[in-house]
DNA sequence: TTTTCTGCAAACGATTTGCATACAC
DNA sequence: GTGTATGCAAATCGTTTGCAGAAAA
Protein backbone atom coordinates (compact mmCIF):
# COMPACT_ATOMS: atom_id res chain seq x y z
CA UNK A 1 0.00 0.00 0.00
CA UNK A 2 1.28 3.27 -0.71
CA UNK A 3 1.73 6.13 1.86
CA UNK A 4 -0.51 8.75 -0.18
CA UNK A 5 -3.37 6.19 -0.08
CA UNK A 6 -3.04 5.31 3.77
CA UNK A 7 -2.40 9.36 4.45
CA UNK A 8 -6.36 9.89 2.88
CA UNK A 9 -8.14 7.53 4.19
CA UNK A 10 -6.46 8.34 7.45
CA UNK A 11 -7.47 11.72 7.52
CA UNK A 12 -10.58 11.62 9.33
CA UNK A 13 -9.49 8.98 12.15
CA UNK A 14 -6.47 11.61 12.63
CA UNK A 15 -8.49 14.37 12.93
CA UNK A 16 -11.13 12.48 15.44
CA UNK A 17 -8.54 11.66 17.39
CA UNK A 18 -7.82 15.18 18.29
CA UNK A 19 -11.26 16.14 18.12
CA UNK A 20 -11.71 18.51 14.95
CA UNK A 21 -14.02 17.73 12.31
CA UNK A 22 -13.82 16.16 8.89
CA UNK A 23 -14.52 18.62 6.22
CA UNK A 24 -14.22 18.12 2.45
CA UNK A 25 -12.16 21.26 2.59
CA UNK A 26 -9.07 19.67 4.87
CA UNK A 27 -9.89 16.58 2.45
CA UNK A 28 -9.39 18.38 -0.65
CA UNK A 29 -6.30 20.64 0.40
CA UNK A 30 -4.53 17.05 1.74
CA UNK A 31 -4.90 15.41 -1.87
CA UNK A 32 -3.22 18.32 -3.51
CA UNK A 33 -0.14 17.96 -1.56
CA UNK A 34 -0.41 14.29 -2.21
CA UNK A 35 -0.94 14.91 -5.88
CA UNK A 36 1.54 17.76 -6.29
CA UNK A 37 4.46 16.35 -4.15
CA UNK A 38 6.22 19.37 -3.48
CA UNK A 39 6.88 22.00 -1.15
CA UNK A 40 3.89 24.24 -1.33
CA UNK A 41 3.07 27.59 -0.04
CA UNK A 42 -0.51 28.69 0.89
CA UNK A 43 -1.01 30.70 -1.88
CA UNK A 44 0.29 27.78 -4.27
CA UNK A 45 -2.35 25.65 -2.75
CA UNK A 46 -4.81 28.71 -3.08
CA UNK A 47 -4.21 29.00 -7.11
CA UNK A 48 -4.43 25.29 -7.80
CA UNK A 49 -8.21 25.38 -5.49
CA UNK A 50 -9.09 28.04 -8.03
CA UNK A 51 -7.79 26.42 -10.56
CA UNK A 52 -10.35 23.20 -10.13
CA UNK A 53 -12.75 25.57 -9.37
CA UNK A 54 -12.53 24.84 -5.73
CA UNK A 55 -14.83 27.92 -3.67
CA UNK A 56 -12.55 27.11 -0.06
CA UNK A 57 -11.19 30.55 0.84
CA UNK A 58 -7.51 31.60 1.57
CA UNK A 59 -8.25 31.82 5.56
CA UNK A 60 -9.61 28.09 5.40
CA UNK A 61 -6.13 27.06 3.36
CA UNK A 62 -4.06 29.03 6.05
CA UNK A 63 -6.01 27.09 8.77
CA UNK A 64 -5.66 23.89 7.07
CA UNK A 65 -2.40 23.94 6.57
CA UNK A 66 -1.52 24.96 10.21
CA UNK A 67 -3.71 21.97 11.64
CA UNK A 68 -2.66 19.66 9.32
CA UNK A 69 0.93 20.35 10.86
CA UNK A 70 -0.34 20.45 14.26
CA UNK A 71 -1.29 16.58 13.60
CA UNK A 72 1.83 15.31 11.94
CA UNK A 73 0.47 15.30 8.21
CA UNK A 74 2.58 17.98 6.78
CA UNK A 75 5.26 19.60 8.03
CA UNK A 76 6.84 23.57 7.45
CA UNK A 77 9.45 24.37 5.93
CA UNK A 78 11.37 27.81 5.55
CA UNK A 79 12.99 28.83 2.40
CA UNK A 80 13.58 32.08 3.56
CA UNK A 81 11.63 33.87 0.63
CA UNK A 82 9.19 35.55 2.73
CA UNK A 83 6.10 32.90 3.17
CA UNK A 84 6.01 29.28 4.95
CA UNK A 85 6.05 26.36 2.74
CA UNK A 86 4.56 22.46 3.13
CA UNK A 87 5.41 19.12 2.15
CA UNK A 88 3.85 16.03 2.88
CA UNK A 89 5.42 14.76 6.17
CA UNK A 90 6.01 10.95 5.32
CA UNK A 91 6.85 8.92 8.12
CA UNK A 92 9.60 7.26 6.50
CA UNK A 93 13.06 8.15 8.00
CA UNK A 94 14.66 7.97 4.53
CA UNK A 95 12.57 11.27 3.79
CA UNK A 96 12.74 12.66 6.36
CA UNK A 97 16.49 13.26 6.49
CA UNK A 98 16.28 15.18 3.38
CA UNK A 99 17.39 18.40 2.67
CA UNK A 100 17.69 21.22 0.50
CA UNK A 101 19.63 23.03 -2.03
CA UNK A 102 18.79 26.54 -2.67
CA UNK A 103 20.00 28.08 -5.69
CA UNK A 104 20.71 31.71 -5.16
CA UNK A 105 20.52 32.57 -8.71
CA UNK A 106 17.27 31.01 -10.19
CA UNK A 107 15.99 30.23 -6.56
CA UNK A 108 15.28 26.82 -7.39
CA UNK A 109 14.98 24.42 -4.31
CA UNK A 110 17.01 20.82 -4.60
CA UNK A 111 16.09 17.82 -2.68
CA UNK A 112 18.77 15.38 -1.27
CA UNK A 113 18.80 12.59 0.51
CA UNK A 114 21.38 12.13 3.74
CA UNK A 115 21.63 10.47 6.88
CA UNK A 116 25.23 11.55 7.89
CA UNK A 117 23.55 13.76 10.41
CA UNK A 118 22.70 11.21 12.90
CA UNK A 119 26.06 10.85 14.08
CA UNK A 120 25.95 14.43 14.50
CA UNK A 121 22.98 14.52 16.47
CA UNK A 122 23.53 11.46 18.59
CA UNK A 123 27.38 13.97 19.16
CA UNK A 124 25.37 17.12 20.28
CA UNK A 125 22.89 15.53 22.83
CA UNK A 126 26.15 13.69 24.66
CA UNK A 127 27.78 16.67 24.49
CA UNK A 128 25.30 19.41 25.50
CA UNK A 129 22.64 17.23 26.95
CA UNK A 130 20.41 18.74 24.01
CA UNK A 131 17.91 16.36 22.83
CA UNK A 132 16.77 16.46 19.70
CA UNK A 133 13.28 16.37 17.71
CA UNK A 134 14.08 17.52 13.91
CA UNK A 135 16.55 19.39 12.14
CA UNK A 136 16.55 21.15 9.12
CA UNK A 137 19.70 21.92 7.10
CA UNK A 138 19.98 24.26 3.96
CA UNK A 139 22.50 24.97 1.81
CA UNK A 140 22.84 28.14 -0.05
CA UNK A 141 25.28 28.36 -3.55
CA UNK A 142 24.50 27.92 -7.55
CA UNK A 143 23.22 24.86 -9.11
CA UNK A 144 24.63 22.94 -11.88
CA UNK A 145 22.61 24.88 -14.62
CA UNK A 146 23.15 28.60 -13.37
CA UNK A 147 26.90 27.52 -13.24
CA UNK A 148 26.62 25.79 -16.81
CA UNK A 149 24.90 29.67 -18.43
CA UNK A 150 27.67 31.98 -17.04
CA UNK B 1 43.94 43.73 17.87
CA UNK B 2 40.12 41.89 18.43
CA UNK B 3 37.66 41.55 15.80
CA UNK B 4 35.74 43.84 16.93
CA UNK B 5 37.63 47.16 16.71
CA UNK B 6 38.60 45.90 13.47
CA UNK B 7 35.11 45.79 12.18
CA UNK B 8 34.21 49.60 13.16
CA UNK B 9 37.33 50.62 11.79
CA UNK B 10 36.92 49.13 8.79
CA UNK B 11 33.79 50.63 8.37
CA UNK B 12 33.96 53.48 6.68
CA UNK B 13 36.39 52.04 3.33
CA UNK B 14 34.04 49.10 3.47
CA UNK B 15 30.84 51.37 2.82
CA UNK B 16 33.22 53.89 0.32
CA UNK B 17 34.36 50.85 -1.45
CA UNK B 18 30.74 50.40 -2.69
CA UNK B 19 29.73 54.00 -3.14
CA UNK B 20 27.66 54.35 0.58
CA UNK B 21 28.39 57.29 3.12
CA UNK B 22 29.56 57.16 6.33
CA UNK B 23 26.80 58.04 8.44
CA UNK B 24 26.29 58.04 12.55
CA UNK B 25 23.59 56.11 12.29
CA UNK B 26 25.30 53.19 10.54
CA UNK B 27 27.94 53.52 12.91
CA UNK B 28 25.70 53.35 15.94
CA UNK B 29 24.16 50.68 14.39
CA UNK B 30 27.08 48.55 13.66
CA UNK B 31 28.35 49.28 17.56
CA UNK B 32 25.14 47.18 19.19
CA UNK B 33 26.26 44.35 17.20
CA UNK B 34 29.62 44.52 18.16
CA UNK B 35 28.71 45.27 22.05
CA UNK B 36 25.95 42.61 22.24
CA UNK B 37 27.34 39.83 19.92
CA UNK B 38 24.08 37.67 19.74
CA UNK B 39 21.34 37.02 16.62
CA UNK B 40 18.91 40.12 16.98
CA UNK B 41 16.15 41.63 14.51
CA UNK B 42 15.35 44.79 13.71
CA UNK B 43 13.11 45.59 16.51
CA UNK B 44 15.48 44.46 18.57
CA UNK B 45 18.20 46.95 17.42
CA UNK B 46 15.35 49.80 17.73
CA UNK B 47 14.79 48.87 20.93
CA UNK B 48 18.44 49.06 22.57
CA UNK B 49 18.82 52.25 20.01
CA UNK B 50 15.73 53.89 22.22
CA UNK B 51 17.48 52.61 25.40
CA UNK B 52 19.91 54.62 24.15
CA UNK B 53 18.47 57.74 23.73
CA UNK B 54 18.65 57.68 20.10
CA UNK B 55 16.33 58.77 17.54
CA UNK B 56 17.43 56.50 14.53
CA UNK B 57 14.34 55.50 12.72
CA UNK B 58 12.99 52.01 12.45
CA UNK B 59 13.19 52.19 8.55
CA UNK B 60 17.01 53.44 9.02
CA UNK B 61 17.20 50.37 10.89
CA UNK B 62 16.03 48.03 8.43
CA UNK B 63 18.00 49.76 6.08
CA UNK B 64 20.91 49.90 7.60
CA UNK B 65 21.14 46.42 8.22
CA UNK B 66 20.27 44.98 4.42
CA UNK B 67 23.33 46.91 3.79
CA UNK B 68 25.34 45.43 6.47
CA UNK B 69 24.52 42.56 4.94
CA UNK B 70 25.23 42.85 1.78
CA UNK B 71 28.75 44.44 2.60
CA UNK B 72 28.81 41.09 4.11
CA UNK B 73 29.54 42.77 7.61
CA UNK B 74 25.80 41.24 9.09
CA UNK B 75 24.86 37.64 8.15
CA UNK B 76 21.05 37.23 8.01
CA UNK B 77 19.24 34.09 9.92
CA UNK B 78 16.28 32.97 10.29
CA UNK B 79 14.79 30.83 12.99
CA UNK B 80 11.23 31.04 11.81
CA UNK B 81 10.05 32.99 14.50
CA UNK B 82 8.82 35.73 12.24
CA UNK B 83 11.29 37.97 11.74
CA UNK B 84 14.55 37.99 10.50
CA UNK B 85 17.49 38.16 12.69
CA UNK B 86 20.98 39.41 11.93
CA UNK B 87 24.99 38.55 13.90
CA UNK B 88 27.93 39.97 12.94
CA UNK B 89 29.69 38.12 10.31
CA UNK B 90 32.91 37.01 11.21
CA UNK B 91 36.04 35.73 8.55
CA UNK B 92 36.65 33.25 10.83
CA UNK B 93 35.52 29.86 9.65
CA UNK B 94 35.13 28.10 13.17
CA UNK B 95 32.68 30.39 13.45
CA UNK B 96 31.11 30.53 10.01
CA UNK B 97 31.25 26.95 10.95
CA UNK B 98 28.57 27.69 14.30
CA UNK B 99 24.70 26.42 13.96
CA UNK B 100 21.64 26.81 16.12
CA UNK B 101 19.81 24.45 18.42
CA UNK B 102 16.34 25.56 18.58
CA UNK B 103 14.30 24.65 22.07
CA UNK B 104 10.89 24.22 21.22
CA UNK B 105 9.74 25.09 24.38
CA UNK B 106 11.61 27.93 26.02
CA UNK B 107 12.30 29.23 22.56
CA UNK B 108 16.18 29.26 23.72
CA UNK B 109 18.85 29.66 20.89
CA UNK B 110 21.95 28.12 21.74
CA UNK B 111 25.23 28.04 19.68
CA UNK B 112 27.44 25.44 19.00
CA UNK B 113 30.50 24.52 16.66
CA UNK B 114 31.31 22.00 14.21
CA UNK B 115 32.54 21.36 10.85
CA UNK B 116 31.82 17.58 10.26
CA UNK B 117 29.74 19.47 7.05
CA UNK B 118 32.57 20.19 5.31
CA UNK B 119 32.90 16.28 3.96
CA UNK B 120 29.08 16.26 3.34
CA UNK B 121 29.52 19.47 1.24
CA UNK B 122 32.23 18.43 -1.21
CA UNK B 123 29.99 15.22 -1.43
CA UNK B 124 27.09 17.22 -2.81
CA UNK B 125 29.36 18.90 -5.21
CA UNK B 126 30.71 16.07 -6.52
CA UNK B 127 26.92 14.25 -6.95
CA UNK B 128 25.16 16.94 -8.03
CA UNK B 129 27.39 19.72 -9.40
CA UNK B 130 25.72 22.26 -6.64
CA UNK B 131 28.45 24.72 -5.76
CA UNK B 132 27.75 25.75 -2.21
CA UNK B 133 28.92 28.93 -1.13
CA UNK B 134 26.96 29.16 2.75
CA UNK B 135 24.93 26.50 4.72
CA UNK B 136 22.34 26.75 7.76
CA UNK B 137 21.82 24.42 10.20
CA UNK B 138 18.86 24.19 12.68
CA UNK B 139 18.24 21.28 15.39
CA UNK B 140 15.34 21.61 16.89
CA UNK B 141 14.45 19.86 20.73
CA UNK B 142 14.91 20.53 24.29
CA UNK B 143 17.52 22.24 26.29
CA UNK B 144 18.72 20.31 29.11
CA UNK B 145 17.17 23.31 31.51
CA UNK B 146 13.36 22.22 30.00
CA UNK B 147 14.01 18.32 30.13
CA UNK B 148 14.91 18.78 33.87
CA UNK B 149 12.04 20.96 34.56
CA UNK B 150 9.74 18.28 33.33
C1' DT C 1 26.89 71.26 -5.01
C1' DT C 2 25.73 66.88 -5.96
C1' DT C 3 24.42 62.62 -4.34
C1' DT C 4 23.25 59.76 -0.90
C1' DC C 5 20.82 59.32 3.61
C1' DT C 6 17.32 60.02 7.00
C1' DG C 7 12.71 60.09 9.21
C1' DC C 8 8.15 59.98 8.72
C1' DA C 9 4.02 58.10 7.18
C1' DA C 10 1.79 55.50 3.94
C1' DA C 11 1.95 51.13 1.36
C1' DC C 12 2.75 46.35 1.28
C1' DG C 13 2.35 41.18 1.46
C1' DA C 14 1.79 37.28 4.29
C1' DT C 15 -0.89 35.74 7.92
C1' DT C 16 -4.53 36.02 11.67
C1' DT C 17 -8.81 37.09 13.63
C1' DG C 18 -13.91 38.44 14.60
C1' DC C 19 -18.10 37.35 13.39
C1' DA C 20 -22.33 35.58 11.38
C1' DT C 21 -23.67 31.66 8.87
C1' DA C 22 -23.27 26.76 7.44
C1' DC C 23 -22.06 22.20 8.33
C1' DA C 24 -20.39 17.76 10.75
C1' DC C 25 -21.40 14.84 14.28
C1' DG D 1 -29.05 20.33 18.73
C1' DT D 2 -24.35 21.49 19.84
C1' DG D 3 -20.03 22.77 18.77
C1' DT D 4 -16.81 23.24 15.28
C1' DA D 5 -15.63 25.06 10.54
C1' DT D 6 -16.18 28.24 6.90
C1' DG D 7 -15.91 32.61 4.23
C1' DC D 8 -15.53 37.19 4.21
C1' DA D 9 -13.57 41.45 5.47
C1' DA D 10 -11.02 43.90 8.68
C1' DA D 11 -6.97 43.79 11.56
C1' DT D 12 -2.20 42.74 12.40
C1' DC D 13 2.72 42.28 12.00
C1' DG D 14 7.15 42.64 9.94
C1' DT D 15 9.11 45.02 6.30
C1' DT D 16 9.48 48.29 2.25
C1' DT D 17 8.89 52.51 -0.16
C1' DG D 18 7.96 57.55 -1.64
C1' DC D 19 9.14 61.79 -0.59
C1' DA D 20 10.91 66.22 1.30
C1' DG D 21 14.36 67.88 4.07
C1' DA D 22 19.26 66.99 6.11
C1' DA D 23 23.82 65.61 5.84
C1' DA D 24 28.15 63.52 3.71
C1' DA D 25 31.49 63.85 -0.04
Amino acid sequence: MSGQLYELKDLRGKLSEHGYKMTPQRKEILKIFIEHKGHMSAEDVYKILREQESEIGLATVYRALDLLSELGILVQIDFGDGCARYELNTADPKIHHHHHLICLKCKKVIEFEEDLLDDLEANISDKSGFQIVNHEVKFFGYCSECRNNE
